[in-house]
DNA sequence: GAATTATCGACCAGATCGTTCGAAGTCTTG
DNA sequence: CAAGACTTCGAACGATCTGGTCGATAATTC
C-alpha cells in the first residue's frame, strides 16, 4: 500500500457500512477483513482493536454529518428554509445512524467513553448552528426571538426528544410528519406576525 | 397462554422482524426471547429448533406475499396496470426479503431444503398468475400473445434476473428505473399496435 | 541483499450460542 | 384442595465463534 493513512480510510469506510448495518456486536473482524479481501490479522497492522475501528468510524461519521449539515443550510436562502432543511437533514442522518446507537447501548458496552465526547462536541456545534440560523432570521427581520441561546436550546431539546424512538428501535414511520408538526409550531410561535 | 397456536404465531411474527433485519445467523434465540419477554428456553416449548422457527417465518412470509400480490392485481382494472402493479409489488417484496436470502446463502447453511420447496411452489404460482394476467389482456384485446405459457416464463426469467443484485447485496438503488425499462420493452413488444 | 513494510495462517483463551433438563410456578379438573 | 397437566425458567453444557497474538514469509525499499 502506498499510503498507510489511505488504507486506514478504506477500512473505516468499509467497516462503517457493515457496522451501520449490523451494529458493533454483530459485526465480526472476519467480515470486515473479507469485505477488504484481506486476512483478518492484516487489519491489526493498521488498527489495534475492533473498538479502535469503531471509534474511527463514528468520528468519521460525525464529520460527514457536520459537512452535510453546513452545506445543507448554505444551500437555503431564507431563515425558515434554513431551519427546516437543517432539522430534516439532521433527523434523516440520525435515522441512518440509529444502528450505531443501539449498537452502543447493546448490552454492557458502556466503556465507549469516546462516544459521549463525540456527542458533546456535536451538541455544542449544533447549538452554535441553531443560534446562527436564529440570529440570521432575527437580523433579516423574519424571526422574533428574545434570547437566541435559550431558543436554540429549546429546539435542540425537542430534536433530542425525537431521537428516543430511534434509539428504542420503534418503527415510528411517521417521524416526518411529527417533524413537520414541530416545525409548524416552532414557526408560528416564532414568526413575526403581520 | 390460551392458545398454543396463537403464541406460535406471535413468535413467528416477532422472530420474522429480527430475522429480516439481521439474517438467520446473526439472530440469536436470546434476542427472539427478549423481544417476546420470555426466557429463551421457553421458546423450545413451542418450537423444536431455531431452524424450525426460521422455516415457519419463511413459509408465513410466502403466504403474506401471495396475498399481497393477489389483492394488488385485483385492485387494478386494465391488464397493463395489473402487470405493472404485479411486477412492482413483487420486486418490492423481494427487496424486503433479500435479507432472508443472503441469510440462506450465508456460509454453509445449505441444509435448508424447505427453502427450495417454498421457492418452487411460489414459482409455479407466479407462472399461473402471469399467465392469467396475460390471458386476461389477450381476451380484452390489449395484448397480442402467441403462447401465454412461454411468454409468462420469459417474464418470470427476467424478474429472476433482477433478483441477482438483491442476493448479491449490491446497492443497485436504480432497480425501479430498470423495472420501468423492462416493462416498457415488454409492453411495446406485446401491445397490439394501432 | 539487508532492512523495512505488509500480509497471512495457525492458534488460543474466552465468549457466545443453540439446546437440554429438571425444578418450580400456574392453571384445570374432579 | 390435591393430582395432574401445562407453561416458564435458570442453570448448565458442548460446540462453535471471535477478537486478538505471533512468528513466518512475502513484497517493497534502500
Amino acid at each position: 500500500m502506498v499510503n498507510k493513512e489511505e488504507f486506514r480510510r478504506k477500512v473505516i469506510l468499509t467497516a462503517g457500512q457493515i457496522f451501520s448495518r449490523y451494529g458493533f456486536r454483530k459485526t465480526t473482524m472476519d467480515e470486515i477483513a473479507r469485505a477488504l479481501k484481506m486476512g483478518k490479522s492484516s487489519i491489526y497492522y493498521y488498527f489495534n482493536s475492533k473498538e479502535e475501528i469503531f471509534e474511527a468510524v463514528v468520528r468519521n461519521e460525525a464529520n460527514v454529518l457536520r459537512n452535510e449539515l453546513t452545506t445543507a443550510i448554505k444551500s437555503m436562502e431564507s431563515p425558515v428554509d434554513k431551519m427546516r432543511k437543517y432539522v430534516f437533514v439532521r433527523m434523516k442522518a440520525f435515522e441512518k445512524l440509529s444502528n450505531y446507537y443501539n449498537a452502543i447501548f447493546d448490552k454492557n458496552l458502556d466503556h465507549f467513553d469516546f462516544i459521549e465526547h463525540v456527542r458533546e462536541k456535536y451538541d455544542r456545534e449544533e447549538l452554535a448552528i441553531l443560534r446562527l440560523i436564529l440570529y440570521d432570521g432575527y437580523r433579516k427581520n423574519v424571526f422574533s426571538i428574545s434570547n437566541s441561546e435559550y431558543t436554540a436550546l429549546a429546539i435542540q431539546t425537542t430534536l433530542k426528544g425525537l431521537e428516543v424512538p430511534l434509539f428504542w428501535q420503534k418503527k415510528e414511520v411517521n417521524i416526518e410528519s411529527r417533524l413537520n408538526a414541530i416545525l409548524d409550531v416552532l414557526f408560528n410561535g416564532i414568526l413575526k406576525k403581520g
